[in-house]
DNA sequence: GGAGACTAGGTCGTAGCGCTACCTAGGTAG
DNA sequence: CTACCTAGGTAGCGCTACGACCTAGTCTCC
């Protein structure tokens, strides 16, 4: 109950966090986990983000092409759709109303 | 995938915030779930609020002492420890710093 | 040409925790 | 007696982050 609260709190923001990365550029997962890590998300393990790619993709929020590498592997590229947005949207407002009252009850107890 | 992602951010940011309101002041639980709707978290229900309480006991986090009630059932009412108040400090300087990563993140995709 | 590292994607089992539903029990109002 | 509010608790379910593991392509270095 004290290194793990990070895993916790990712919880249902890491779907919005993909897609709002996705909405700026299109990427790929690997690409992606450089990102959030960069953030200041920590690093994201593939078990974690690649489901959460499926998910997104499954609800058709990010729509998904294989491509040749210059160099490695295939890379499999996310793009968002216009659902994607809307709900990104969304989920972008709740987190801010909530965060802001997380905030609030935690400035109390200094 | 709308309205349970509250219940996907609450995960690990819930006792946080009930140990910060008890840390603010000794409350018991029916009272604690009102704080936390009041403060904007929506209502918690007691098969949420409970099990977390018995988890901060059982942590050393809090401690408990039952009191009869002017009116009503008797109620069981919690007071941070010293060890309760570490963990807060800790919890909520790891919560400033996660939530501003995903404010981040959030923002670039506007 | 073999070993190891890096890139890239995926699957599987486990564990933690919030939720719904349900239960006990005291007090009060009609 | 019935209904409702207060107050606490338990049981099972579902979702998801995580660690462990697997496949495969490319590159460097010895």
């Amino acid at each position: 109950m004290d290194q793990d609260r990070r895993g916790q709190w990712l919880r249902g923001v890491l779907a919005p966090c993909v897609l709002a990365l996705v909405a700026e550029r299109e990427s790929y997962g690997y690409e992606l986990a450089q990102s959030l890590d960069a953030a200041g998300l920590g690093p994201i393990q593939g078990g974690t983000l690649y489901p959460v790619l499926l998910r997104l993709q499954r609800f058709g929020l990010v729509t998904a092409s294989w491509r040749e590498g210059t160099a490695g592997p295939a890379r499999k590229y996310y793009r968002i759709t216009a659902e994607g947005r809307e709900t990104l949207r969304h989920a972008t407002s709740d987190w801010r109303e909530f965060s802001a009252g997380v905030a609030s009850i935690l400035r109390e107890g200094r």
